[in-house]
DNA sequence: ATCTATTAATAAAG
DNA sequence: TCTTTATTAATAGAT
């Protein structure tokens, strides 16, 4: 289109994944990419079948949603920690365990990460504990020992960190709505609209919408 | 593969945006793009502060979310009808807010239960290793060592319990839904209660993931 | 999981 | 916010 020069570029450039200080050019950025992310998490949930719930607080705090089969219904697995038919197997057997379960899930990430420096501890322990240690020192030589006192060390550490970090983790959640981060969440309760308006079911083409009266661009 | 003409193409091919049919091309493309929605969702909140929310369950069950400041968070505004500063006003701005918030209260119950049992663990750490034993085992006499001893098998016993109850816990979540192939759409309550219009807080600039335990890929 | 060849998404600018 | 580039990013298919 341009021969002048050679157009150093007119066109996309790399950025950095970090905040747009500029704030039109955020809001910008924002409508375009908000575009992109729905449009991409309608197409996971068609192309693949799979349960999506996705919802945007835009800088200005404008909502956006878009949910298959609906925001509600994914929320509401979320939190319930499955959605709940009961094996006869084990596990607990009703209320109580939805309740701990949705507990569990906002906590999921937490325990996930701890679930990994547990299985460490525990290794170091089996390691500590096997062989000839059945049960008493006396029959632990100074190797041994030495082994042990590594281990509980490290396991004091271990747990000293993760009793901080819960307690920092807990104070941050007590604080509902300011913002900041951490992650990891969980869900809602069961939603409903505002007029008690439902939404339709399984369309064809499977298209799903962004709050069609805020934003309408894409879908 | 054809090669006749020009190498016709071993690259990308556009693909219609439905449900795929095959299994397993249905799976692979769902790994891929689920990496690809969740990398997005976190730019996004990167880039431009917005709040995110994203939960997706694959065809099979499994959990992935992403929340930033948390979904939680983002959770809890969205249910609560806003942000919620709301007035006295329109009285209903406060039915979701309180499932919400009684929710997270729940969740913080279980959370302090977690933490006091950590906080026992730790004393009885704290216990076994208090005093003279500055590290080295060399110095404790057989009173100190068996108090070692038991502290040791009782962490044993609890991390076998924690990572079994954890892995329970996992299991049970995987269970009950199998979402499966249709679409549609969800809007969002645009957080307009019967009371008035509601939005969330500002953003920030942090980080949320994806489940780390079943994906870590992004992020 | 890797490796292209392509298509899709977008940063800038108008 | 809509359009037009010029590029970068994502990813379908095949290995």
């Amino acid at each position: 289109m341009l021969g002048n020069r050679r157009k150093a570029s007119t066109g996309r450039r790399k950025i950095e994944i970090k905040r747009i200080a500029n704030d039109e050019a955020r809001q910008v950025c924002f409508s375009k990419r908000r575009a992109g992310v729905f449009k991409k998490a309608n197409e996971l949930s068609v192309l693949c079948g799979a349960e999506v719930a996705l919802v945007v607080f835009s800088p200005a705090g404008k909502p956006f949603s878009f949910g298959h089969p609906s925001v509600d219904h994914v929320a509401s697995v979320y939190l319930s920690g499955g959605g709940r038919p009961r094996g006869p197997d084990g596990g607990s057997g009703g209320s109580r365990r939805s309740a701990a379960l949705s507990d569990l899930n906002c906590r999921n990430a937490e325990l996930a990460r701890e679930l990994e420096a547990q299985r460490k501890r525990k290794a170091a322990l089996e390691e500590a504990l096997k062989g000839k240690w059945d049960g008493s020192l006396e029959g632990l030589g100074l190797q041994e020992l030495e082994r042990l006192e590594a281990a509980l060390k490290e396991l004091r550490r271990e747990v000293d960190a993760t009793v901080q970090k819960q307690q920092l983790d807990q104070k941050c959640r007590l604080r509902v709505y300011e913002s900041f981060g951490n992650f990891r969440g969980e869900g809602a309760p069961c939603l409903r609209l505002p007029g008690g308006i439902r939404y339709g079911l399984p369309p064809a083409g499977g298209f799903g919408y962004c709050h069609p009266f805020l934003d309408q661009k894409n879908f």
